[in-house]
DNA sequence: TATCTGTTTTGATATGGATCAAACTGGCAG
DNA sequence: CTGCCAGTTTGATCCATATCAAAACAGATA
């Protein structure tokens, strides 16, 4: 089976170790803050991501209750966000992936409330939190989009109270793979054929289901004509036999 | 029974109602938007606070779909916001009550996310949102105050996700309890004795679970000595065994 | 006061997903 | 190559919560 989206994940990791630090040359700045900022608003904000810091497949960027100080962009890679019950149960609440702003739940109360770790090979863009403030209030754009992008957050969560608290366990794997294909269709690589990063544990930690559900499903939407898997290799082959379960399960 | 927080209640509206639109007056702005500012800031923030809307039992602030401008902070009352999902399903996603801050999910893509409907009459301020970004510019602590009520709400949501995605019925609901208990002891009312605003249905809602799945946890709390109910009357009468139900319940 | 309506409680039964168990797979270390 | 280990699949069974049903209740209205 052909793997392109492998091909090209690999070659981004390889020019961006070689790239510099910069915004202005980032790929994926259209989905990341500076989107909207003129080059010159560009070149301030280069100036303030001042560390660019990889992570090891496994290894965490960040864990709960560590100080918070920066806000972290994602440059390559993918991350889980992790969230520990004191009871020791967890549950990953989120999946972030290029371009996307890890890190903001850490403002609030100056810790960080969960662990971001990453389940592949991963560069971050880290940006001091005092500074991101002090420019926001310079660079009017700056700001909105940052108050978007934490906005955003929050609909994404109520998202996933939607998810897990109405919808049944094959609606919520449906909706995780559509939101997974137009995440990825997003950031230009195959909306129909992609490499999944997590376990099937972790994806049901996410999702509120437990492994053996989520193998299930798979193994049920396989039967269907609705997909093709191959260990961690997903081919959605009726995209919109896959809407259909989640959208008209109204039963 | 003694019903004092309602008396309360009562009379903090009566107040509230007299007084001018003030931050600088409100007895919540400890809990609210103008947290940790000076009185000279707190007169700018005043100025900004435009209207001051009054929402009656079971209207809504504002409606998922409707063009975002303001956010609101609530003055006296009680609120749901409500996901209502394409097929007709929705959930509760969240209850809020005074000092506290609705609408920044509209931030994000300019249009709210959910409806916010009041449980019982509600007054709330309303803060046109460019102007909001403004005085942020000029106000370094409104800035940080405002990214710290965003970064909470995205906090309390991956709680629910918590809520939601791992723990049993009677453990969500000892945990709803305490928050609310919780909360309204922030307010000046009484931890142990309370009065719900919501139904038993919205609870479940809320709490991804059926309304008689709530009736019974309530049942079984009081047949086991936690709490006494009285329709929405809710006693905690052994908060420790109720703190342990979903603290210990590793099982 | 009587009636209506929405809410709550409680009981009986059904079921979706969890749990337990076992076999299978692929990658990796030796 | 071989054996191990983490991850996955699949089957059998169980159970927590949903669903269905009916009665009790409270507040509003006539």
């Amino acid at each position: 089976m052909a793997r392109p989206e492998l091909a090209r994940q690999q070659s981004t990791h390889i020019v961006l170790a070689e790239l510099k630090a910069a915004c202005a040359n980032c790929n994926l700045r259209e989905l990341c803050l500076p989107a909207g900022l003129t080059t010159e608003e560009l070149d301030q904000l280069d100036a303030l991501v001042n560390v660019r810091r990889k992570i090891k497949r496994g290894e965490s960027l960040y864990r709960a209750g560590e100080t918070f100080d920066s806000i972290y962009a994602i440059r390559s890679g993918f991350f889980k966000s992790r969230v520990t019950y004191a009871d020791g149960r967890d549950q990953v609440t989120g999946f972030s992936m290029g371009g996307e702003i890890l890190g903001m739940d850490g403002i609030g109360q100056g810790r960080h409330n969960c662990d971001a770790v990453a389940l592949e090979d991963s560069v971050v863009c880290s940006i001091p939190y005092t500074r991101l403030e002090e420019l926001s209030r310079e660079v009017n754009g700056l700001q909105r989009h940052f108050h978007k992008m934490m906005s955003r957050e929050i609909v994404r969560e109520s998202g996933v109270m939607m998810l897990l608290g109405v919808m049944r366990a094959e609606e919520r794997i449906a909706a995780f793979l559509l939101n997974m294909s137009q995440r990825l269709e997003a950031r230009g690589y195959s909306a129909v054929e992609f490499h999944l990063r997590m376990t099937r544990e972790e994806i049901g930690s996410y999702l509120g289901l437990k492994l053996e559900t989520v193998s299930r499903a798979f193994s049920r939407f396989h039967a269907d004509g609705l997909i093709t898997v191959d260990q961690k290799f997903v081919r959605i082959v009726n995209i919109k036999g896959l809407k259909d379960i989640y959208a008209h399960h109204v039963s």
